[in-house]
RNA sequence: GGACCGUUAGCUCAGUUGGCUAGAGCGCUCGCCUCACACGCGAGAGGUCACUGGUUCAAGUCCAGUACGGUCCA
């Protein structure tokens, strides 16, 4: 056995308790991976990579702290737990991030410039000055200047996450950019793509004209924005007019057929002749159930492409394609050749225009030649963004990369909702989250994007004699030689004079989706690109994916995907979801609001146990307010854990004290108490709800500070007027066993003041100290352990303080006699616990009663003079 | 518009198969330096469990609906 700790100091705090334990578990190891550990014997962790070029979050310390109590139950009850951290330092914050920090603008028609001197740092230039414009330099510049950011923010990161407590194996820390992880995302790939579940198309796709680039569908949002109606006047092949209502009248030259409901009486004798636009271009009349009879005049033009129902009716009624739109968010120079004359004059001045000035243009022109009648009419209507992004999305026609995802298959689908099935959520209302979003998905995943940091694709297309690319035949790497950038290595067969040469090769432009990367977070933490020796065979599918709830969309079903074609599993056997933090006034913390709170401080202040007990306090998947009072709660429990312990090691409670027999009645009833605590608790656990086992365990602790520790002092301390040497030795060794018990419950909310207290009396971390037994505590208790004793013995100790209290005398006032009234039912429990209420209420005198209620009616000693 | 969550003390929240007088913490009031803790301790006040109806011997809890708040998605 190895020796005990080094007893309780004189005077016990926090402050200093992070940084002394999080070195010794470092140098210990205490929460290494054991590559040994079988299947079974492991609890994995899909750990969230935070974005590090974000700011450090108050956030980011509530839901990591929710993980690590499970990381550290787990631990507990004998699992090897496999817990990675992940820095997400791939796409578009990090980009961000570094034109706005170092004055740079990526352009991948530059050469590699060796030794590049950024002209700024942390976004001001040399003279000290706000830079202001951004030196464009080449695509390895610009990765290079990326890694050199992403470290210093890394750094701070694991600085915030080690001294939090967070229980990870730092030795198992990835990073979505490195080789590694672009080998993963890469080889992932190329499997989807011979097993036919990655497919590239030409067709209208949604864009951002300030990232140039397409974006998925998961990055979507609706955002209100003020518009309005114009009227514009088509003509009938009668003569007659045909009045209709768009919001985006500079799309009329995009304008390939009119369309109304195919049971809008109004119009549908109308199907298949020729209308005629204010440009004088002859489009057909369409009918389409998705025209809204009741909207404007009823009948809607359709370009190519104002809105994703265009796309729609473009698709499905085999509509020709007549682009305007160009990927600056500009009127191409390549005029419709439909346009002629007038119509086509007055096209030839929105050339080159934004889409605002193009429609300044064409409406003036039209509503002089008297083309649009009346007023604008305007309205507030959704209007699709890219959720980073601040212009509105336009619809271009591009040649994108699709991974399925069931969104246009529904056998596919229904697989992929069947997967969420087999994954336990927690809380399990949030499974509706997910089939929801599958059930109503209605396009495949466009994973590529036209940006520079990031995965590319690791293909290259043969080009033909006339220099164009052949895309249906893809030329590809082989698995061994992956991670690959096609811009810079060579297909084989071909040698680098022939890159863009006709009969040569040219590489794809694009990288992938960030979520295409964040989507195989297990195989990355798992080495599994990398065959680490079984790594992967040891921790997947993983145990939980511990994660918000907002990104189910994303995060959550992107790796269902890659796991249900890679692996034909679902990733994880259960899912965490976490809430957000709201602040004070319920709004979302975010940085544009300016209300986030900097974690470090809160830290700094309150201790990292007291900050832990805050989130931990959260039930699973709600939002909470930001709440400094439960984190001084949560800091004056820690203290009271400190000083409780000091307590009773003070008194010659030992290691020791853990053999010997508890035999007082209220004793035995606190072991009782204490076995459905650890029952109640590890049930808690088991079902992920951390707040659970909180709430259950510091509510027994309290009852251990104030009634139990009050109770048995004098016969603890050998100096109760009737206490014999049994009953101090049952008082100690109840102490050891509650003491030994709660730290171990407490250790997963309180990893530092409980280790501290381990330390005094105990050796090794309780940390691996093993979950407590509820059984072995029902052994030391006995079968006739009464578990009320503890519950009337604190209600009766109330009583006994109350006349004190109303006569403003202090608890150590004697009572020279008591009268304690008590039900039938109780007495003998109450009897139970007498001579311990004797010596903590300073009775000197007292006789038993038989009533309704508990009470007691006193006489104190006289007061001095 | 759809899905989901919530509404319990001034505030933040517990209340697991329906079952004693609905609980905790904070805040508040009044006290107490009691040999672990004044970064503490004790006692107390404070609730029409959002509303309406239903099931039941019994409803904060189950069912239906309404209102309000929130989240995700259209």
């Amino acid at each position: 056995m190895a020796s005990q700790g080094s007893g309780a100091p004189k005077k016990a705090s926090l402050e200093g308790l992070e940084a002394k334990w999080d070195t010794a578990w470092a140098e210990q190891d205490v929460y290494r991976f054991d590559r040994t550990a079988k299947r079974p014997e492991v609890f994995s962790i899909d750990t969230p990579p935070p974005t590090v070029s974000g700011s450090l979050h108050v956030g980011h310390v509530f839901s990591y702290t929710h993980t690590d109590t499970i990381a550290r139950y787990q631990r507990m009850t004998g699992k090897n737990v496999f817990y990675p951290m992940g820095w997400d330092d791939n796409g578009l914050p990090t980009e961000r991030r570094v034109q706005n920090y170092y004055g740079v603008r990526c352009d991948p028609s530059l050469p590699y410039e060796a030794g590049f001197t950024p002209p700024g740092k942390e976004g001001l230039g040399a003279d000290g000055k706000k830079l202001k414009q951004q030196v464009p330099l080449s695509r390895p510049n610009f990765i290079e200047l990326c890694s050199e950011l992403v470290a210093e923010d890394e750094k701070a990161f694991e600085g915030l996450f080690r001294r939090l407590g967070l229980s990870v194996d730092w030795s198992l820390l990835y990073e979505t950019i490195s080789d590694s992880s672009r080998r993963t995302s890469q080889l992932a790939f190329l499997r989807n793509l011979a097993g036919g579940h990655a497919y590239q198309q030409e067709a209208p796709s949604l864009w951002d004209v300030t990232f140039q680039t397409a974006v998925a569908q998961a990055e979507l949002q609706d955002r209100d924005q003020p518009s309005a109606y114009h009227t514009l006047k088509f003509t009938r092949p009668d003569g007659s007019d045909l009045m209709i209502d768009t919001t985006r009248p500079e799309l009329l030259p995009a304008c390939v057929a009119v369309v109304a409901h195919p049971e809008d009486e109004r119009f549908n004798q109308l199907e298949g002749q020729t209308i005629t636009t204010p440009m004088g271009v002859e489009v057909p009349l369409r009918l389409h159930e998705l025209a809204q009879p009741d909207k404007g005049t009823g009948v809607a033009m359709i370009c190519t492409f104002g809105d994703t129902t265009d796309v729609t009716w473009w698709r499905e009624l085999n509509l020709p394609s007549r682009a305007v739109i160009n990927r600056m968010g500009r009127f191409t120079d390549e005029i419709p050749e439909v346009l002629t004359g007038e119509g086509r004059a007055l096209y030839e001045q929105m050339v080159g225009k934004t889409v605002f000035s193009g429609r300044e243009i064409l409406v003036n022109t039209l509503t002089e030649a008297g083309s649009i009648v009346g007023e604008p009419r305007k309205i507030t209507h959704p209007v699709k963004f890219f959720e980073k992004g601040d212009k509105p999305l336009e619809i271009v026609s591009s040649r994108q990369w699709y991974i399925r995802n069931g969104g246009r298959e529904d056998a596919l689908k229904a697989a992929l909702v069947e997967r969420g099935e087999q994954i336990n959520f927690h809380p399990s209302y949030m499974r509706a989250r997910y089939r929801n979003w599958v059930e109503n998905l209605n396009g495949d995943w466009l994973v590529s994007r036209q940006r520079f940091f990031g995965v590319p694709f690791p293909v290259w297309y043969a080009l033909d004699d006339a220099g164009e690319p052949i895309y249906d035949t893809p030329l590809v790497p082989d698995e061994d030689q992956l991670p690959i950038d096609p811009s810079v290595d060579v297909p084989a067969g071909f040698t680098e004079d022939q890159r863009g040469e006709a009969g040569g090769f040219a590489a794809d432009p694009d990288v992938m989706d960030t979520w295409a990367t964040s989507s195989l977070t297990p195989h990355i933490a798992a080495g599994w690109a990398d065959a680490d020796g079984g790594l992967f065979d040891q921790v997947y599918p993983f145990d939980v994916r511990p994660q918000a709830h907002d990104i189910i969309r994303t995060w959550l079903f992107s790796t269902v995907v890659r796991s249900h074609f890679e692996n034909d599993v679902a990733p994880w056997r259960n899912a965490a979801l976490s809430g957000w933090i709201l602040d004070p006034d319920r709004k979302k913390m975010s940085k544009s609001v300016g209300n986030v709170v900097v974690p470090t401080d809160l830290l700094e202040q309150y201790g990292s146990d007291a900050v832990r007990y805050w989130a931990a306090s959260a039930r699973p998947g709600t939002d909470t307010a930001f709440d400094e009072g439960q984190m001084k709660v949560g800091r004056r429990l820690a203290i009271k854990m400190l000083n409780a312990s000091r307590f009773a090691l003070g008194m010659g409670v030992s290691v020791d004290s853990l053999q010997s027999p508890v035999t007082e009645a209220v004793d035995r009833s606190l072991m009782a108490r204490l076995a459905t605590l650890v029952d109640d608790c590890t049930a808690a656990f088991d079902d992920y709800d951390y707040a659970r086992a909180l709430e259950r365990a510091e509510s027994q602790f309290w009852i251990f500070t104030d009634d139990y520790i009050e109770l048995i002092k004098d016969r603890a301390y050998g100096e109760g007027s009737s206490t014999s040497a049994d009953g101090t030795e049952s008082a100690h060794a109840a102490l050891a066993q509650t003491l030994d018990t709660l730290l171990r419950l407490f250790a997963p909310f309180l990893p530092f003041a409980t280790e501290e207290v381990w330390s005094w009396w105990r050796s090794g971390s309780v940390h691996t100290s093993g979950w407590p037994s509820a059984s072995a505590l029902r052994d030391i208790a006995g079968d006739t352990a009464d578990p009320a004793i503890m519950a009337l013995a604190g209600a009766a100790l109330t009583e006994l303080r109350r006349p004190k209290t109303e006569a403003k005398r202090s608890l150590k006032t004697r009572i020279t006699s008591a009268t304690i009234t008590v039900p039938a039912s109780e007495r003998s429990r109450l009897e139970a616990a007498m001579a311990d209420l004797v010596d903590s209420g300073n009775v000197d005198a007292y006789e038993i009663t038989e009533g309704d209620e508990l009470g007691v009616v006193a006489v104190l000693e006289p007061e001095p003079a």
